[in-house]
DNA sequence: GCTTGACCTTCCAACGATGGTAAGGTCCAA
DNA sequence: TTGGACCTTACCATCGTTGGAAGGTCAAGC
């Protein structure tokens, strides 16, 4: 399998597939005679994992350490929980955070009447003086 | 005022004061003849404007068209109105895009036993086969 | 054999918002 | 005059991803 056959196969793009070797996240993969890099149903299915920890909302030091322990039989399931749960705390945290900037915006939203006059109580809180 | 100053009364690090001014968000400022920016009243009324925008999560283009409707007097309310709500609707669709995740994450971190046994919903789902 | 087009390679740059650092000039008070 | 706080520009880094440029490879059709 290519590049491009392999990136069809796992849902991520030839560029970040290359980038992911680049930076050490994946291992580097066999190559042709020409340079060519191949790629077998083994690396297909890191790549898929990686697809789904991303769209998952990992980052790539955290997805890093879950391919160390997704490859290491021997891991204690603990460490894994323990990962996700500061990533799934880290992403709770952000949802109250949006959720506080939407609260207050939609307050503003709904208090200005939106016509053709200039009165407008989301520009004078934004101005405010306080 | 010299920008240090203008930083601590608006709440904006000098750097993006500077980097604000470079792109061409905020104009630039009178010098002194050594070549110190200096701010007066009105421009830390603007740059107060500006955190509290960023603050609320708009990004800076957005930013640049609240600042001319704020400076606009002729600018009907129905404008701002709009451009609040777009970003409204993109900070709800972010909000549910998280709380997909955060809940599916749920799901599986309240599954995983995480104790020192090898097996792992977590990495199972991850590296699943469909 | 040659052309064409799809594919691959590496390298470089950009996004957006912010932080850091380095090398140097300025201001003010002791 | 010296020291320290402040300012200047310029460059680099982050994070994940995308884009482009310039060039090599492969396979099919003529």
């Amino acid at each position: 399998m290519n590049i491009g056959q392999a990136a069809r196969a796992s849902g991520i793009s030839a560029k970040m597939i290359r980038h992911y070797e680049a930076t050490g996240l994946i291992p580097k993969v066999a190559r042709s005679l020409s340079g060519y890099r191949h790629y077998g149903e083994r690396d297909i299915h890191t790549l898929r994992f990686i697809r789904r920890a991303r769209a998952a909302g990992f980052n790539t030091a955290q997805i890093k350490k879950l391919l160390s322990l997704w490859q290491d039989r021997q891991r204690p399931a603990r460490e894994v929980k323990q990962l996700a749960s500061e990533h799934l705390a880290e992403l709770k945290a952000r949802i109250i955070e949006l959720e506080l900037i939407a609260q207050a915006l939609t307050q503003l939203v709904d208090h200005c009447h939106g016509d053709e006059r200039q009165e407008c109580p989301i520009l004078d809180n934004l101005a405010r003086e306080d």
